[in-house]
DNA sequence: AGACCTTACGGCCGGCGTAACAATA
DNA sequence: TATTGTTACGCCGGCCGTAAGGTCT
């Protein structure tokens, strides 16, 4: 019988010419070498090397052999990658997310709810989102609006509302509320990983310049240190309340608004039912 | 390192259902297939079976490791099969031939002038010859004509003529020569391995009713103890004369006289160098 | 002399079978 | 009780490495 170790230590003589330096490579001894090419043979029943007194090459018969060989190497490691990624679908529960707040608190209620299984979770833009569940890339995803398709589940999750936080040094910062246009133009110092808010506050303002940070701790740091407008929302407030030199001034567009739906196929609904039982702390 | 004799005994037990059968069905004992099982599992990393106390199924993993098992075993039959096939066709030479004479003659040469190889050969129709002269699936060929193509070398291998063979007591018994067409119409006992003369003389003689014989001896019999007319060449009357009671009669027709060429690629032309030169004897 | 392949010899790992056990129908 | 899968134990084949030998550059 043919096996594996075989074939793997023949396309080691063939990438590395001499069954020396193949030794070598593979940490094993020359001896052993030819003895499986031997066995090689032996077991084809064809030759499979042109061997002068001290030079093996392949022959025809060996290159043939080779190139099936590699394949089945290659079958084989799939094989291996294959089933590994499949039993880890298996145990792993992704989420796809439009923002960041609904996001870290459907992975809480998740890893309570299945404490067996893995969770991964990132943010995307919704187009992404809905492609990946259809794909099978996620199996729970978050939308800030109610989509129209029948092969999925959506339950409503909870409400985020927008603000403008502004230093008590800004001329609007006592003002009852504001619309986006008034603050439109004005530099804001903006965290990047916001999701779908960025894409939105920028339509609303186009004429402002965001300084984005990508970093969670440059980000507090400017906030606490500069004069320049940010945004916040009433969900963060728990967890990662503004400083308290800044008042939070509500947004009275519609879009500041934000209803998130949880969204799953309905072959999975018996399976995430209490997960879409769940709802965001606000 | 997962081996082929492991992926082979997952293949016995889905194919058997149980460890136990799959074990009858290998000439193994059970334990064996337990192990290497469990084995299995280990190098894969995942599970692969839903284990009851006394029942074992393949789990999702399972199916998935045994689908790209089987591909593993195909490939690898693959691989020893056409290992051998190619190593089989670097020693033999394939000859097609258009007539048995020829072909005889030429396998005698052949091996004597390439002791050390294998010849196979076989009679087939023209179109055939020259796609299995194309297709390497002879290296060799004989045609009843020129054939007009660049990528062949072409010899001259020598003459075959077809002649009438009349029992004694035949009306036309002591002609000096015939036409088909002075014989159209008569029953005549015909051998079957004869090649291109069936296509030939059936054409020739459409009224004719030929009692084909598949069986050499049959044949022979048939044409000592029968008073039907029946063919010969002048190239066998060597080596399996006409009966003494049977008068040979020269067909007068053009294509009853037929000259054999010997064809092959230019690519092998110094390989068959000598081969080519050969002649019919006469 | 150095690089390469081969042969010979002895150790040891690991796959195998036998036997005994546990669980199910 | 018959069938199935698991565990324990000891055998032994075969794979491996070391050592030594032969050939070529």
């Amino acid at each position: 019988m043919i096996e594996i170790y075989q074939l793997e230590q023949l396309i080691a003589f063939a990438d590395n010419g001499t069954l020396s330096e193949a030794a070598e490579k593979m940490h094993i001894s020359q001896p052993t070498l030819t003895r499986t090419m031997k066995k090689l043979e032996e077991e084809f029943g064809v030759p499979l090397f042109s061997r002068t007194k001290n030079k093996m090459d392949l022959n025809e018969n060996g290159l043939l052999a080779l190139s099936h060989a590699r394949k089945i190497m290659e079958q084989t490691s799939d094989m291996l990658r294959l089933v590994r990624a499949l039993d880890r679908a298996s145990h792993t529960i992704s989420i796809g997310s439009c923002a960041p707040e609904p996001m870290v608190q459907l992975v809480q209620h998740c890893s309570k709810l299945y404490p067996e299984m893995a969770i991964s979770s990132e943010m995307k833009d919704l187009d992404y989102l809905k492609q990946g569940l259809d794909d099978d890339i996620y199996q729970c995803i978050i939308l800030p609006e109610k989509p129209y398709d029948n092969n999925y589940t959506v339950e409503e999750f909870g409400h985020e509302n927008l603000y403008f936080a502004l230093p008590k040094s800004h001329p609007k910062t006592n003002s009852q509320n504001l619309s986006f246009s008034d603050m439109n133009g004005e530099n804001m110092i903006v965290f990047s990983a916001i999701g779908f808010w960025y894409e939105m506050t920028k339509n609303q303002m186009p004429d402002s310049r965001f300084l984005m940070q990508n970093e969670r701790y440059d980000f507090t740091e400017l906030i606490n240190s500069s004069i320049l407008p940010s945004f916040a929302t009433d969900t963060t407030q728990i967890s990662a309340p503004a400083p308290a030199d800044r008042n939070l001034v509500p947004i009275t567009d519609e879009c500041a608004h934000v209803t998130y739906y949880i969204v799953c196929k309905k072959k999975d609904r018996s399976k995430f039912k209490n997960l879409l039982r769940s709802k965001m702390n606000t």
